[in-house]
DNA sequence: TATGAATGAGGCTTCATTCAT
DNA sequence: AATGAATGAAGCCTCATTCAT
């Protein structure tokens, strides 16, 4: 019987440790990927770095392709968590909350997230992992729902100027995303105090498409705000 | 005499011929870039596309890279000129001018910027053309001090937020990057009215960091925002 | 007592569940081999389709190129066994009685053949297994020998044409060869009565080297031929 | 005007140079298909044989597969013609001619005819070259038609046996067939005599079929030929 | 003993760049 | 000056075989 269990225990920890090279091979490639040009990184230094052989990297991934795909699910996972979070913030009277979230999310790692949108990109037409594509895809549509629906609230409420809402999460999209192009664009003459600039961005992507502009804004300024973006 | 006329003017039908060409040669990787996946261009498909040999494209460019840098410059030396125009308006008393040119020049053409964007990624670390690439961030670099200047002055006439002055232009960046990253993002469900969200976006941008946003605004001052985004 | 028993009971039930197992790799890879592109049949794929692990297939077999050549093996000795019937039954009085042994068994089967003839070309220089092909052709020899004894007898008795008597069983051989090729060729336009196609074949096979070939035919028998072969 | 000759002949010389080297890298595969064993050919050392980079061979075929394909319809165009040749020397009154020209056109090079053999059991699934593929039996099924119609008139005319048509040359492809792997095979005894033997059998291929068998048969052996074969 | 994860040699192919004509 | 054939480094991937558990 404790034999038994002892085989058991061994094949759970062989599964373990199995898993825990994948998850080394993912770090091995995003610490590649993090420090060299993309198209430096090749299967080989991954493994390399992995401190496996070139073959084990094939015994998790069937493509190349598949472990960028992975990076990038990780990475989409991690964010619609922390969107979640902040929805159920932004439900319980926080109404900023989810846009916070948002930006927190994707400035915490600016490095990763400039990554994801690069192997987007060169990913775009792999027909490998067409598949996985498409899921990273849901994901993104999936959230699209949570925050339509909450936005719409937040309208209704008249908190938020009325368009439809998902141009409240597109805008505050673009500028993470453009926040995150900045941080990393080396074209810029001024890169010290970059923290304050991003709370200043930041405060900009939360404030945005605002009715009022966070603080309470007298009527008639509000009317001919509406007028004027109608 | 009439010799010498006809050498000297046959030498000047060349150069002209061979600027042409390489004109061609951009235009055809552009054209290629632009259409195909970055890197399925090759130097190959562009001469031919360009009507010319393979040899050919390398007696005027050293390297297929110098073609990128050269196609990343140009459209810099554009936006330059935009936004100088820009700024001359803005000196002019149409505050806004300057952000607004900015932001016209980069979405005209969001393809084309998507695609200097990605090249850059591409090339950060490319040895060769280290140098053009240096050049290009002087050309960004010479254009933020024109702007910080012009900021400077707005800051001082309370118009805008007193930050930094490169503040108000980096978030107006970061804005646009995001802008066109989202226009090229395929991640998202509405798809449609994309006019009226970029308009949406570049309003924004155009009034962000102005003070109104984030305190009361005294009435005149809403006036001069009615009158300048409509 | 009854524990040496069955231990002794253990030991050989085992050496019938390995034998077992040995004969399951075998006819995995069969399988595979006739269903699919050789150059597909991996080890891996014949492992699982005998439901065992791969490193178990290297328990019984030093190299892949050991599993192909056992089913050559296999194969041969089944002709063998064939042909030695046949033998005995030409002694018995029926003459063609070997050559349609041969000719039958390789035919019963022209998937099995063609494949075997396959393996052949590719394990020719095969270093490993060099003894097993020093094998395989022992036994086809030691055939030979049998063949010829056989025809030595037939070509005195008169009935067949006085040739080395290996003449005939090449030429017996070749014909079933290319008759086997043929069947599995995709080049022919007529693919409908195979059958009748192999039949008339075999009957050239049976009757080749006949004395009577060469000579002159009566009219009768002339017609009895055509009756028989329509 | 002795320029634009000369110009023009360099082209003309440049393009035969070129196809000699398309040339050059068949002799180098073919060479070594036919030393080595078929694996054992990489694309590496047909470059090196052929004296050229390994690059080059891919300017001149897309694939390896291509070169392989290549290999094959030469040869059957080879055959084609030769038998195109009996053909006609048939229709003039040699009625056996088609298939002595087949076999002798198979049998001249046994080893090439081969290895096209073992090709084709490879290729059968490439993806790439389908389309040669096709060719290759267009080429085969074409000569059928010539061949059909040649039979048709002499089975009319009571020479050959009356089954329809392709039974003829198709037992005559197969014994060729067989007459080569019996060629190749190293199994057997006698390797001595071997043109004899191939005599034997081409012999046996020219009369296959025919009606009365060649030459008169005696009585008595025929009586012994009815009583064997049924 | 059976297993299957790990290995790495080696195959095919691409493409930027060179250079002889 | 223009050409494009030649080059070969370098990348991705497969799979027979080994070996620790």
């Amino acid at each position: 019987m404790s034999n038994k269990t002892s085989s058991s225990d061994r094949i759970r920890e062989k599964k373990k440790l199995f898993l825990d090279r994948e998850q080394k091979i993912i770090e091995a490639a995003l610490e590649l990927f993090l420090k060299e040009s993309i198209d430096c990184v090749t299967v080989s230094k991954i493994a390399s770095k992995a401190g496996i052989g070139k073959g084990t990297v094939y015994k998790h991934f069937l493509t190349k392709n598949e472990i960028l795909v992975r990076i990038m699910l990780d990475y989409e996972r991690n964010i619609t968590d922390c969107l979640a979070a902040g929805i159920i913030k932004a439900e319980k009277g926080d109404a900023g909350a989810a846009c916070q979230a948002y930006f927190q999310a994707r400035l915490a790692r600016p490095d990763l997230d400039r990554l994801v949108q690069q192997l987007e990109g060169r990913l775009a037409d792999a027909a490998d992992i067409a598949e996985q594509l498409e899921e990273l895809h849901n994901i993104r549509r999936s959230n699209e729902d949570s925050l339509s629906d909450m936005l719409t609230k937040q309208i209704g409420a008249g908190v938020l100027e009325d368009v439809p809402p998902h141009f409240h999460y597109l805008a505050c999209w673009a500028l993470a995303q453009g926040a995150v192009d900045l941080w990393y664009s080396k074209s810029w003459n001024y890169r010290h105090d970059t923290a304050d600039l991003m709370k200043f961005i930041t405060n900009i992507g939360v404030t945005m498409g605002n009715r009022g502009q966070y603080h309470p804004v007298s009527k008639d300024t509000a009317k001919k705000k509406k007028l004027k973006s109608s």
